[in-house]
DNA sequence: TAATAATGGTCTATATACAAATCAAAAATT
DNA sequence: AATTTTTGATTTGTATATAGACCATTATTA
């Protein structure tokens, strides 16, 4: 029997998800693109569009944030700008913090 | 020769994806934590965990999902709450949108 | 500085996400 | 009401994302 790849996902990520999903399909609808439409531009299937509508958490992410870019979702709330600049501060921030983490040897406190 | 399956990403795209790695492994390090207990947490291996860090576009968006989950990092800048809270709203949008876009019938405006 | 843990690659096998095609049902226009 | 488009589901074959193992390098602690 072979190997399952099933996965388990939290409640947040599944809201998450769902959420948006439903964001991406109110977009297009507002902007009157029918389903077909959007997986052209996109370059998906209209069936792989149909998932990331649904909030299906197994589908690339990479075409789920091409599909929300094409119907106006913004990612983080940002134009790409902005979304450059969040990017400069959190390399920023990286470059300070340590290059691997390392755990501290677990003191034993049984010798007292 | 078989059919390739390769995409194309718009800019946006490209920079949500790398901006939302880089706040994982950045939410991750602050919290001292390696790359094998987020992996193991989350239930996915450490390779792919390296994929998403990097903003890899191919991989499934609920492991990415779940993973910013376990670091900190908060999908939407929401807690759970608040995330549900979107949820209806946009169903509510939804409900009065029309249940399949159509387009108007072009008309053609040649003979005048 | 030595020891050791974490990271960054690469490689392979396999489970699966994907595109494409098809069909039925639903919904919007005429 | 009739027509036509859009949507929702299902199925199938194939490209590929994934886990897992491994190794080399780098970084951290003792």
């Amino acid at each position: 029997m072979p190997k399952s790849r099933t996965r388990t996902y939290s409640r947040y990520c599944r809201t998450a998800s769902a959420l948006f999903g439903r964001q991406i399909r109110a977009a297009r609808k507002e902007r009157r693109l029918t389903a077909q439409e959007v997986a052209d531009r996109a370059g998906i299937s209209r069936g792989l569009l149909q998932r990331i509508e649904k909030g299906d958490l197994k589908c690339e992410i990479g075409a789920a944030f091409e599909v929300a870019a094409i119907v106006g979702v913004r990612l983080f709330d940002s134009g790409h700008d902005t979304l450059r600049l969040h990017l400069r501060h959190t390399d920023e921030k990286l470059a300070l913090l340590p290059k691997s983490v390392r755990k501290k040897k677990e003191v034993l406190r049984d010798n007292f």
